[in-house]
Formats: structure tokens, C-alpha cells, sequence
DNA sequence: TCTGCCATGTAAGTTGTTACATGATTAT
DNA sequence: ATAATCATGTAACAACTTACATGGCAGA
């Protein structure tokens, strides 16, 4: 269900086309939400088809029509509903993790060197989650009211990877 | 894919039924991947069906026959090799921080007691992953090897929790 | 010339969710 | 009595993934 309103929170805060989406689902959404191009057009057409969303066509040259999607009233009343009801904290499956609980019957090195991969990938991030920070999130307190929304995602962003990447120097320690 | 490899890392530390399995995914082995019992039912049909796990059944008086299953040979390989191939870090996608993105359409005082529910929820859950590593996993660098990667999964979970903790209490003092 | 960006989608297959279905045993 | 536990599944639907499909434009 969330795909549909992380699509409505984005599209609240600006409208824009089916590729703009895929763009910010692959950038600053995909802190919290991730979907692929095929899954935000199939969601688009469904919202569009219940009336949550209403689109304008811009002709273009040269490539394909635009189509610029905004949230209609109905849409931000289902947006707020949502919002409202209480949800339970997201149920974890996590590769990595099924392979170090089965970890034991593989050579230890090919952990190792998966823990390292993760380790290294979660550091990137990281800094580059930590530079967002600084560039645009100075003053935290004195943020407008939305943005300080938008920076608790980025806060989020910064809190999971910095546990990720402890977690993982602490397991290679143990194994090594 | 992984659901069939947690399950068959699940089937090789201890062959059980798919009413076992169920219940360890909702205990222990659901610090790393969550399925309902609906899920494992069909997936083991399915694992047998390739060869990559066998059952017995247990004829059993006043309830259903058991079916319990085994890893074959096939099987361990498979997760030898699923093993060695390398993942990516699990992208995220957070009904919660859906939430927060669009929180400042919503009323203030929603979304703190939402943040509330939620901080609770991770303190309750730190809690019991903090007791389970101090009766079980007491000397870390002395535990037997297979100890060793299931204790990091439950690591992982502590770092985890402690992790939204932290960030649920920030949430909260930055909108309040 | 080749890569990447812009811009849209369809189709097939897999995975996950929700609801339904049964029925004895054990503990409160 | 009632609820929880043991033990298995089916069916329908929703969500997600992977592969396929098109085609011009801009920059290196």
C-alpha cells in the first residue's frame, strides 16, 4: 500500500512526470522508499484511475509527451488518512543476514570478503548522506516546519548506515 | 529469492516441520527475515519439488501427519553458491518514514504520537534482544563457531534497535 | 560513434498478503 | 467454556522483479 502514498507525499510536495519520480526514488525518497521505474508508471495509472492523482499532457518535440502529475484534493485526503493510522515498525529481511546466520557452513574468507563489500557500500553512503548534512541542514532548529521533516529522513539515512557500518567492522572482528 | 535460502540456513542448522520453521521465523531467525506461515508452506512444497530439501512424514495420532524436512546434498550446495555470490545492501522502504516525508501536511501532534508508538515499540524490542544476549552469548570470543554468526544476527538486532531508538527520540525533540 | 539522458510503457513470472478451511489437544 | 497450541494447507489478490520495447537528443 505505502508505494501509492510515498508516490502522494512526493507528488504533494511537487508535481512532476513518471520519470522525475523514478529519478527521486532513486535519489532522496530512496532514503525510505525504493521503487523501480515499471512499479511508479503502473502505480501512477492506478491512482490516476481511482482520482487520488490528476495529470496535465505537455507536449514535447522531438520525445515523447510529458505527462505532469499533481495530487487532487481526494488524493491528499487519502494521503492524511494514511497518515493517521498507526503502522508497525517495518519487519527486517536482509540478505546479508541470512547468509552470516547461515554463514557457518561456508568458508569463512567468502564471509569476510561479503562483510568487507557491505562495510565499504555502507561508508559511501554514509559520507555521502553526512555531506547532504552539512550542505543543506545547518541550523536544525531553525529549519521551516518541512524541511525539518525531509531532514529527519536524511537523519534516519545517517543513523542506519553509521549502525550498519559498526555492525559490520564489529563482525568482521569477531570472525577474523 | 532469499526466502528460500533463510529457510534452507534455518533447515540445515535443524531439520523441522513448516509449523517449526514458522514459528522460528517469528522468533529468532525474524532478526533477519520475517514470512508468514502461508509463505513457508508453499515454499517448501516448492524446495522439494527441486530437490533441495526432503521430508519425512511422522504419522502422528489425534493431529495432522508431520512433514519433517531435510536438507539434501542439492540443497546445501545451492546455498553454498547463493552464499558466495554477492548482495547488495537491502534498500529501504519505511511506512514510518513514508510518514515523516510527508508529515508536515498532517497535524503535528499525529505524527509525534506516532514517533511515540514507534520509539516504544524499539525500546521494547532492544530490551528483549539485550536479555537474550546476556543469558546466551555471555563471552563472544569463546563461543563455538556456528554461535559465533547466529549471535551476530542478534548483534545486528541490537544495533538496529538502538539505532530507531535514537533516532525516534531526536524525531521527537526536533518537532516538539 | 557511443554513452547517457529524456520519456514512456507492456508482459511474464515470482513473491507476499489476506482470507478461508479443518480439527484434536491442552491449559485456564 | 474458551483460548491457545499443534499442524496442515488452498485460493484470490496485490506487489514486486526482470526482461522487453521504442526513439530522439546532447555531449564526450
Amino acid at each position: 500500500m505505502a508505494l501509492a502514498h510515498a508516490i502522494l507525499a512526493s507528488l504533494v510536495d511537487r508535481s512532476c512526470t513518471g520519470y522525475d519520480l523514478a529519478k527521486q526514488f532513486d535519489g532522496s525518497v530512496g532514503f525510505f522508499w525504493s521503487a523501480s521505474h515499471q512499479q511508479i508508471y503502473r502505480e501512477l495509472s492506478k491512482l490516476e484511475a481511482q482520482g487520488w492523482i490528476a495529470s496535465e499532457t505537455i507536449p514535447q518535440q522531438g520525445r515523447p509527451d510529458k505527462k505532469l502529475y499533481h495530487v487532487t484534493e481526494h488524493g491528499k485526503h487519502q494521503l492524511l488518512d494514511w497518515i493517521a493510522q498507526p503502522c508497525e515498525p517495518t519487519p527486517i529481511k536482509d540478505d546479508l543476514l541470512v547468509k552470516i546466520f547461515g554463514g557457518y557452513v561456508a568458508q569463512k574468507q567468502t564471509i569476510l570478503e561479503e562483510l568487507e563489500r557491505h562495510r565499504q557500500a555502507h561508508e559511501e553512503k554514509l559520507s555521502t548522506y553526512k555531506l547532504l548534512d552539512q550542505q543543506y541542514f545547518q541550523n536544525p532548529q531553525q529549519l521551516p516546519e518541512q524541511a525539518k521533516f525531509q531532514y529527519l529522513t536524511l537523519l534516519n539515512g545517517i543513523s542506519s548506515e553509521t549502525s550498519w557500518l559498526a555492525w559490520c567492522e564489529q563482525a568482521i572482528r569477531l570472525l577474523s
